[in-house]
DNA sequence: CGGCAAGCTGACAACGTTGTCGACAACGTG
DNA sequence: CACGTTGTCGACAACGTTGTCAGCTTGCCG
């Protein structure tokens, strides 16, 4: 990695305005700024010339000037906070939001709020003091209603994945307790009653919806699920993973298994791997992977949507823009259960309670 | 999903500046200036008066309006411009850029360019005209050298992944062709000479440099690759599905494979799981992926380290803005062969030659 | 008590842009 | 030729903020 000696010799560092166009093209500055917003009454031939000195000086607008003239001060781009960006399902997301966005000549600033509340305060705060038109937002914690004053400023909030607390809002939201009470009737339809559940902290409405689901359903089987195979409080692989090793290390152990998120599938997968169960054990995961469907056994899931989620929420946020008084909605989107293989395993032939690790 | 029938009764719908502050708190509107931005010579009574003032209307600063003014100019933003944010390489790498600046306070605006250099030029010039303090890109097509522009401007650039053409800048790369070096040694010691190789468009750079890592690895060996088993210009995963299939009806075969980045890899594991071949054939991945261990086998692969190349650049971008005279560097990261199964498979047991599909 | 520095505060210009308005030329009409 | 209308263009104010500077109030020293 040797230092290449070339500096960058240039000479200005200073982006041209108007006035050095207009100065250029010899014509009032007023007549550059008509040209650029395409206003009309300007003669051809001073146009053209205006537009060859904005080639020639290399001239951008500078449109953070301009918006804080503009009437609306509108500064076409948006907020949006994920919990982790790095996480496929966040980083799907913002991709459809800035798909949507950018059709509209809207850019994104993104931040990743960890699911820590203050950090996604912090970030709003941020993005309201460079005066976003909207934000959507993945809410963290127990209280968004510090959002009404961003509100109140005339910037609108989406939220999605989980609906914000203490503030009424557009929302979008996956079906969460339908696609869980699926996977438990098909677990159910292989012969399964002992089906345990891991998920998230039981805050995080997600966890609550999907949980909810699962009881449901397990109540529709009969007996309800034993206490023992709900396990929630998993904030990462390393936790889910031993909570799986717990489970199986019960008597009677679950013969079927369903994990609330990403995260928790991918410690659980690798706790079935350990303990040998990966082909006995049935297995549902919340959230599709990348290469779910080439484990052995191919993993199914409840699959989210979630380009049509980003798509949904982009959508909502740029209509309430248009119409700040329309009532608000709660938007559900539908969740897939793709059967693959790891939950297709019938319980007829349960694993004996193992003696321990 | 009902609409919520409350509308957002609010009033202003316009946010407050200094100058609300400064009449609510029965100050000039400079003195308040002086408050938020720390300024001495504010008598703590006074100041107190403000704050309160700044809480009660929750007063948020007009950052873009700051900037326009602020002696530098600076509206602590940076652009970054990925391939397809949606790939968990950009979406790692964007949230280690992301972290790095937020640590600085600073935003990041993030794009995809979908590879198509048109959209990659439209988006430095939007953000550009936001007047972003840096770029980072990964970039597209045969010429960066539009980026004179900016620079001369007052916005560097750092290109990442691979190196801009036309242009000389700072660049954060991985040893692209010492990892598929190590790959290709590492397959000969399991006793492979017939190794393929699949690549993306051999126009970018990253394919150009894994491919040139590929062939001079195989000279080493002796004979160097039979033309026939080394592909490019597979854009996605099915073509690179297409590709594995014919290699393998190949006569001879090769007995192992080496794929040049992740999209690829889902297409060519898709078509070794379509032939029964997983277990026969050695496979090595550029570019790890969340469940690749948990394949049966789990995928050998030389990783590069998302997040490292994420600082890096980010780092490499605020030197720069501190130093706009500094040479340019060329930062070099080394990527990391995890054997994990697939690689290790040996070439005693070759796959007879396939008749065809 | 006069003088002077230091602390505090506000009036005003300026950033780069858009909005408003008036000046001026060209044109058509009576 | 007088007049209004239309098209073209620039001077100027304004957006919300920071930079500059001058003015006022203190407190301290002689």
């Amino acid at each position: 990695m040797p230092p290449v000696p070339n500096p960058p010799g240039d000479g200005s560092m200073r982006a041209p305005t108007i006035k050095d166009v207009a100065e250029l093209a010899g014509v009032g500055f007023k007549t550059v700024s008509r040209v650029l917003n395409d206003e009309p009454n300007v003669r051809p031939e001073t146009r053209e010339r205006i537009l060859a000195a904005v080639a020639e000086l290399g001239y951008r607008r500078n449109s953070i000037a301009s918006s804080i003239r503009r009437r609306d001060q509108r500064t076409s781009s948006i907020g949006l906070i994920v919990e982790d960006l790095a996480n496929p399902f966040a980083s799907s997301l913002t991709r459809a939001v800035q798909d949507y966005a950018l059709e509209r000549q809207h850019l994104v600033l993104v931040g990743s709020s960890d699911g820590v509340p203050e950090r996604e305060s912090d970030l709003v705060a941020e993005f309201s003091a460079r005066r976003v038109d909207g934000l959507i937002l993945v809410p963290n914690g127990t209280d968004q209603s510090y959002l009404e004053i961003e509100r109140a400023h005339g910037i609108p909030v989406v939220f999605v994945d989980r609906p914000g607390r203490g503030i009424e809002a557009d929302t979008v939201i996956s079906e969460n307790a339908l696609g869980v009470a699926e996977a438990v009737r098909h677990l159910a339809a292989f012969g399964h009653t002992r089906i345990a559940f891991l998920g998230d902290l039981p805050t995080i409405h997600t966890t609550e919806r999907r949980l909810a689901g699962f009881r449901t359903a397990m109540a529709e089987l009969g007996t309800g699920p034993d206490p023992r195979h709900v396990r929630t409080g998993l904030r990462d692989g390393d936790r889910a993973y031993r909570a799986a090793v717990e489970l199986f290390g019960l008597d009677p152990a679950p013969t079927a298994l369903i994990c609330g998120n990403n995260l928790i599938t991918i410690g659980a997968v690798h706790a079935l791997q350990h303990l040998g169960l990966r082909d006995r054990v049935a297995f549902i995961a919340f959230d599709d992977l990348e290469l779910a469907d080439l484990l052995r056994p191919a993993l199914t899931v409840i699959a989210q949507d979630t380009a049509a989620i980003g798509t949904s929420a982009a959508r909502a946020l740029f209509e309430r823009l248009q119409d700040p008084a329309a009532p608000y909605r709660r938007i559900s989107l539908p969740v897939r259960l793709i059967p693959r293989s790891s939950g297709e395993i019938r319980a007829s032939d349960p694993p004996e309670p193992r003696t321990g690790d």
